[in-house]
DNA sequence: TATTTTCTGAGGTACGTGCCTCAAATAGTT
DNA sequence: AACTATTTGAGGCACGTACCTCAGAAAATA
């Protein structure tokens, strides 16, 4: 059997209440006492039951997602990874919501989180667009003491705000170096689509893609950003423009993690199956062209990962205890057709 | 507050033992009763708090690892992840050991698998190469009731045993696309090299590799496997003999996770840099030859994921529960110098 | 209707820890 | 030595569930 605090206050000779005392760091016990029961818990090789201590102090954490409303494939996996989290953190006492807004009124998110109060919840994890607004908000609600992480997209917050996400410089990095070794040292343009320019990921990813593209592949150039704005016909019409005007364009890299859009236009100006062609995110959508053959890679990151990471980051910071830097790393994955897996396509 | 047993009582209109014969599928309960108390669960979204109920039965599973003496740089990570794993589960009144035992001797394995019983541990997760005494061991010792998982490597059990691990077939698919598209369309061969080929995981990692090969990149062909045994001095000539009679020689793939001695023999006989090479497992040295692009791919799986992936599908069959198939599947990762985070490189 | 069988309720103890109170013992000070 | 301040012990209740017993109610059978 393990050893429990009964047996514990045996071997250091004293009793419960002080063994209490010492291992919640309450004050009242002199310092040579503290080192008895120190010393007895390397002995018997005491650990604490924290189910048991979590139980006994029915302390419950309270932690909300703040997620846009419009979205792709990819928000909606997060949603769902997030009901799953919430199942699943429901036994460690600790409650997991979500509330959608509206992510091009930077002004909305503010005002909600204007409202939030360490009466509302404990912690809450965000996903918006960089704006001074909310940026500003989530400063003043840190200081009115709720934790905060950053979600996936980073705000460039100060130091006090975690971030849980990929480092999306190095995502476009890895993009970058595929791309390279995909075209096989071949002369050629490589076309790269996002839905906008304004976010700081794609620009992150951009930058990391041009960075590998110069140093290693100087035979390839990457053409200015086409904008699809999630317009089909507009991109279609500049896109096309591009593959009549440049007929080495021998790789093409989508940005952003909603992939229709532009594949579909790169599609009605090339066989996609001789281009090569690097996409983000694992969606259905991108999933499936993977098989086809339509896609050669996809960069991505576990949807899963990022939630819990996010909440046990959260959880950490309540507790007063700094996060394992190394465990809350999110890892980029590179997708190809071989190493799907079996894993039903999630939505 | 969350409800608890007293509440879905009152809920279902039944007392608390009944609702305890009902959640723990005690009988002596009529259908009817069953349902309402169901239906009650439903209503009032009642969950039950496994820590309350796991302090309440203080259970506690055994589990042991038994892992080879011998081994590579991929074999000590694992052991430092078990070490992790045991201090996280020991929060959860799972105690996690391990033992190695000789590899290249089946009949201790086997000797040490038939001492084995039901009072000495709950589970056991066995990585062992392929050996009939061992799988006869193996299904002897189910019997007597312990949960059994083969780890990383397969032993080809029946369906009553459980295996943590990646399917080998893919990664090794996985590695033929990524040589074939590296390698761009020339025509070339392609190096093998492998510790041996009696390994079950070697030769699916051959066969995906090739299957791959053949079917999409049919300018490539793959030379028959060169095995090291360990012996650089013997690899540097088989390997040297190979470059000074094939001069298109375009990639080399290392089937094992133990690298070193193939990658000095390939690289004493041409230049690493203008080598395709592509090997398993993230070691301190794989990840070291990434950095300097003298291995441009490495397929990995994630040691940590297979330990406790191991831990979990063995709790899942002492409680009687099926395993989440989706969750323990373990994924084929693909590294490249540019993802391979800031971790530091684990032993 | 009488008898047996099957269900159900009431109540208890236990798991390991947190957190409280109150009295007693000890240490430190004058 | 007398006093105060500090430290310690003993004990109890609580958390939410498991698991046990026993009595009594309801249902099924004779």
């Amino acid at each position: 059997m393990r050893p429990t605090t009964k047996d514990l206050a045996k071997a250091a000779g004293v009793s419960l209440a002080t063994v209490d005392r010492v291992l919640n760091r309450r004050p009242g016990v002199r310092k040579e006492t503290v080192e008895a029961v120190t010393a007895a818990i390397e002995e018997i090789g005491f650990e604490r039951n924290i189910s048991a201590a979590n139980l006994a102090r029915s302390r419950r954490y309270r932690f909300e997602f703040l997620l846009p409303t419009a979205g792709d494939q990819f928000l909606e996996t997060l949603v769902s990874r997030i009901e799953e989290a919430r199942a699943a953190f429901a036994a460690e006492h600790t409650e997991v919501g979500f509330r959608r807004i509206l992510s091009d009124d930077p002004h909305q998110i503010a005002a909600h989180l204007a409202r939030l109060g360490p009466e509302d919840t404990d912690g809450i994890a965000i996903m918006a667009p960089e704006a001074p607004q909310v940026r500003d908000a989530t400063h003043r609600l840190f200081e009115r003491g709720v934790k905060v992480v950053q979600f996936v997209a980073g705000q460039l917050g100060g130091p006090e705000v975690d971030f849980v996400g990929v480092d999306n410089n190095a995502a476009g990095a890895t993009a970058g170096r595929l791309m390279g070794k995909f075209c096989g040292g071949r002369t050629g343009r490589i076309l790269v689509i996002a839905d906008t320019m304004n976010a700081r990921d794609n620009v992150e990813r951009r930058q990391g893609f041009d960075r590998i593209l110069t140093a290693d592949f100087p035979d390839l150039s990457a053409l200015p950003s086409v904008e699809t704005h999630g317009d089909p016909a507009r991109t279609r019409r500049i896109v096309g423009n591009l593959f009549e005007n440049f007929h080495d364009i021998s790789g093409v890299y989508v940005l952003s993690s909603e992939t229709r859009v532009a594949l579909e236009a790169v599609a009605a100006a090339t066989d996609l199956r001789q281009t090569q062609v690097i996409a983000h995110e694992r969606t259905a959508f991108n999933v499936n062209k993977l098989r086809s053959g339509e896609l050669d890679a996809v960069i991505a990151q576990n949807p899963g990962h990022l939630v819990r990471s996010a909440i046990r980051v959260l959880r950490a910071r309540c507790d007063g205890r700094e996060p394992i830097a190394s465990q809350e790393e999110i890892r980029i994955e590179i997708l190809i057709r071989e190493n799907l897996g079996q894993a039903a396509d999630r939505t």
